[in-house]
DNA sequence: CCGCTAGTTCCATTATTTGGAACTTAATTT
DNA sequence: AAATTAAGTTCCAAATAATGGAACTAGCGG
């Protein structure tokens, strides 16, 4: 087809540091502990810059060099990201809500926030803990097939949403997965409802219940579900929690807009 | 081999890499978001390279700036922390002896590790979950007044001992926290024990037991922990769990090795 | 409208990063 | 055990990026 020239900067200019991030992903990404030979491979880097470049990530608690010569990341990841969860302005405000929503429903609830093309989740409340936190928090989802994604993006404006999906490429995880169109289509559909279902989208025998919630500028956007397994989770069911979804959500943004208000 | 005994390697060399570090650390170690001039004073950079360098961390999304212009940390750390925790071999070996653990004595069970003078917190199985997961993990504590802390120092040798001691500060958070000294004599009891006890060294009122988990080679020095209320744990109901906590411990090491051995 | 604080941009200078090549081990083969 | 190859490390002149003082702009309070 004719040139779809992509108008999408994607190029970050942030020097050194984007290319020892791009080491970061690597590593964060692989399916095990990388050894320099296949860092090498992946990263395309000469071996003495690649070699100073780890060394430099080592130092620094970034990535963990183990006695095989395996590198995987570093406890220093795990340290920082320990308080930036625990002080999150939205994650304080939202838990209580979250917990309430829990009881009422008895089951998983989520918070979410987007960031690029990804939900990113921030919180998980759990009736009973059968399931580790971790197992959620900090996990990226695509955004077109998880109720928080969809719910996000009913609050952004057409262009917004079409830049966002530029550069999403529809994988299809299940018979129900949505299309470009069809994402679309339900998009208008969930700005009237103000709530977005999965209808086992994102995995076969899963499905929930979200609503959007996002700072006064849209600064970020975000959202809550409540999730389970779809012989529990009838349709009948996530409609009769759409209103107190939509309501839990509408008191976390209003608990936002203050909490995150000019400083008295 | 002749390059492995330089004593003088305490000052980083990262370079930029290392510039970016402190300032993220110091934005993550603040009490809240931080406006640029607040980083300026801290930091002492020239507000021009400050600024290019703030530019950079947000781009890369380890930095959030909010609509008043306050820098936080992002959400690119809970991803990549997220991915490192859930591949972390240490932990999953680890996991099902934990909850085994907590089973036996219905207490908090606790895994860490050490890095330069403190624990960090890999993972926690609590009873009933009051409180939340990352409350404590990623979480650094002092070396010195935790089960964990002292356990995994009585694996080292006694000059590597030293060498992490003299950069501790031995704050007296209770009227039972350590002073180097009786540091050192509790250190060759555990020894003897294969056990540490922390009696309310950290927190009044928290008492906990802990026994050493390492690989061969001490490229990782570890321990695990059941903590609880002293008016629950008693001295001698900890004794009665010195030995459970200590086969618990042996049979991680033991898991680790197998686990961590060299690739079939 | 003025002065002031806070933040941003510019650009010549300075420091760091780069990457090819030479060098050292470690592993494998003959 | 020697020879061969693969894997990792060190070096340094050239290329690139970071630095920081100064000039500039925005926003606010009087």
């Amino acid at each position: 087809m004719a040139t779809l020239n992509n108008e999408t900067r994607e190029r970050r200019e942030t020097g050194t540091l984007g290319k020892l991030m791009v080491l970061l992903d690597l590593v964060a990404h692989a399916d095990g502990p990388l050894r320099f030979t296949d860092i090498a491979a992946a990263s395309g880097q000469p071996r003495g810059t690649l070699h100073r470049q780890l060394v430099h990530l080592v130092e620094e608690g970034l990535l963990e060099l183990d006695a095989d010569g395996r590198y995987s990341t570093g406890l220093r990841l795990l340290e920082l990201a320990s308080r930036s969860w625990a002080r999150n302005e939205l994650r304080l405000v939202a838990e209580p809500h979250l917990r309430e929503l829990q009881d009422l429903t008895g089951e998983t609830v989520h918070l979410g926030v987007i960031r690029g093309a990804s939900v990113i989740y921030l919180d998980k409340v759990e009736g009973r803990q059968p399931v580790r936190m971790y197992s959620q928090i900090g996990n990226a989802s695509p955004i077109y097939c998880t109720g928080v994604g969809k719910a996000a993006l009913s609050l952004l404006p057409d262009d917004r949403i079409d830049t966002l999906l530029a550069e999403v490429s529809f994988q299809r995880f299940t018979p129900a997965t949505h299309t470009r169109d069809t994402l679309l289509t339900e998009i208008s559909e969930i700005r009237r409802n103000g709530v977005a279902f999965d209808r086992e989208e994102h995995e076969v025998g899963i499905r929930c219940v979200a609503a959007p919630i996002s700072s006064e500028n849209l600064s970020f956007v975000g959202g809550i579900s409540v999730t389970g397994p779809a012989y529990r989770l009838t349709m009948e069911r996530l409609e009769e929690w759409a209103e107190p979804i939509r309501r839990t959500a509408g008191r976390i943004s209003t608990g936002i807009r203050i909490g995150l208000g000019p400083r008295p």
